[in-house]
DNA sequence: AGCATGCATAAGGACAGCTTATGCGAGACT
DNA sequence: AGTCTCGCATAAGCTGTCCTTATGCATGCT
């Protein structure tokens, strides 16, 4: 059983609403012609007349009065879908970020996001993958990598800087550390992360060995974190990750040195969407919050 | 609120419900390309992706999925009424006809149409305007007039004869109407009646005198049939209108000689309607009749 | 009687939306 | 591992729907 054509059922209905075909067709920004024009071929299609044309006025004929309610239901109950759906859309921000970024930076700060903007919902999906807003039900997204996505609108975040960093009560077992070359002295949490090369070669050493130090890996900047602020040895962090770690003394930072990949954080987001509210909302917050750092 | 292009709405009904955008195109009757436009056109309207393309499906997002049950069973809701309305429309046959035609001819007949067409209502409405399905909520009418309707097909069922009838029992009391000239004697039911002058100009009395009898209007000849069968005068009636009463002897119609105005019953109905079922019924059912009589 | 109102109808034109053609990515098959 | 196939996206171009303008007609109002 075929509908016949929505737009015919739509300028019925508003017809039936107001037993007009002229104040129909004002409601719906077309001509009185073009109303009169769809609702005979419904009546066509129907094969019963919908309206009795009286003088001034039309009247709907009682199968018209049978059908019209039942399509005004139908229309009521699409338009409250549609409505709900993007009050839904607008209110549910989805950011889809980097494990590490989230725990480290993003969830810290984002009770301050949530105060300013108190009507959105923030969904966070951490995940490794690859981000393509195609195939991921996400609004936003924090990646790392060259900045150039095609279709994208990209903000760069900060640097993957990376420093060495371990507990005080590490370093107190050596008597403190004062020079880069000092550290080699210590237990290295991952030395197989190819940061410590460039960090090294940044500080003036130019072949470190790191073979003689107890192996573990771990890939996750978060996880290394763990164990190096539990002191099992000194890892290579970005510092803006610990900042409140730094500040309140369970990390120390012992060079000013930071070694980079040329790797940056980004914010990103489709083009095409970069004017819907709340995407508009996430960016000016997270940018205004690099501002004050 | 605005509802979004409702050619798209339709279209991911479709998708959501197949969950494939080619399996959507073959049941609308069109492309998958077309199916993907709509698609993309609807979720820049709502503002949300609807759908994640996989690789070798669509699902649809948190959004998309809250949205399409509604919009289902809106479509659902609206397919319904439809159907319904079409049965409806099919099932339900008004005729609006002349009461007197109403009363004396298709009454006592409609039973054997009912019986012919059980799942057919019929709802008669009997009114005395001029015919105009335009503002009348009618399929098929019964009017007498010349037969030429624009737009209208238009059947000729008898012609508006008519003779002078009376009761057995008035008769006998001037022992029997011999010749026209007879009825004279008797009271005349609306000696005002048009059809008095043709009925006696055809039957070879140039100029009766009417007016000494006693003068009764009544306009319908349904109500001047019952007075004459009640005895109170001689009526000037249609003989096809009382088939039975003469039949069974409650009237008797003393001469052969019919007059006529050149008016007729019709049977018509809009053009563009003619070959709808239960018209076509009814329309053979009458015709067959007429050939019967 | 004349005017105003509301719908029907005809003709013509614009643009939405469809089709065709092609590309691309990723499972599936051998 | 390579190739095939499936399903969606995209571009370009055309077609047909549907809308507009213009006009007519019937009727109720003043």
């Amino acid at each position: 059983m075929n509908l016949p054509p929505l737009a015919a059922i739509r300028v019925f209905e508003a017809a039936a609403r107001h037993g007009s075909f002229t104040n129909a067709a004002e409601e719906l920004g077309m001509t009185q012609a073009a109303v009169s024009y769809q609702i005979k071929l419904l009546e066509e299609r129907i094969g019963a007349a919908l309206f009795l044309r009286r003088p001034r006025q039309v009247i709907l004929t009682e199968v018209g009065a049978r059908l019209a309610p039942v399509i005004s239901e139908a229309f009521d109950m699409m338009r409250a879908a549609i409505a709900a759906t993007r009050e839904n859309a607008d209110g549910i921000l989805t950011i889809t970020t980097i494990p590490t970024f989230a725990a480290n930076w993003l969830v810290p700060r984002l009770g301050s996001f949530q105060l300013a903007h108190p009507s959105l919902a923030v969904r966070l999906q951490a995940t490794r993958e690859i981000i393509d807003f195609a195939r991921q039900d996400a609004d936003i997204g924090i990646r790392s990598g060259g900045g150039r996505w095609p279709g994208m609108v990209s903000h760069k975040i900060f640097g993957a800087d990376f420093a060495p960093m371990l507990s005080p009560a590490l370093a107190a077992t050596i008597g403190g550390v004062k020079t880069p070359a000092d550290l080699l002295k210590l237990p290295i949490v991952d030395p197989s992360d190819p940061w410590w090369k460039i960090w090294f070669a940044a500080a003036g050493v130019a072949e470190p060995d790191l073979r003689g130090n107890p192996l573990s890996r771990f890939g996750d900047q978060h996880l290394e974190g763990k164990a190096v602020i539990a002191g099992q040895g000194v890892g290579i962090l970005t510092p803006v990750f610990y900042e409140t770690e730094l500040k309140q003394g369970q990390l120390i930072q012992p060079f000013d040195i930071v070694g980079n990949d040329d790797h940056f954080y980004w914010l990103v987001y489709p083009e095409a969407r970069r004017n819907v509210p709340k995407i508009r909302a996430f960016r000016d917050w997270l940018l205004e919050q690099l501002a004050d750092q």
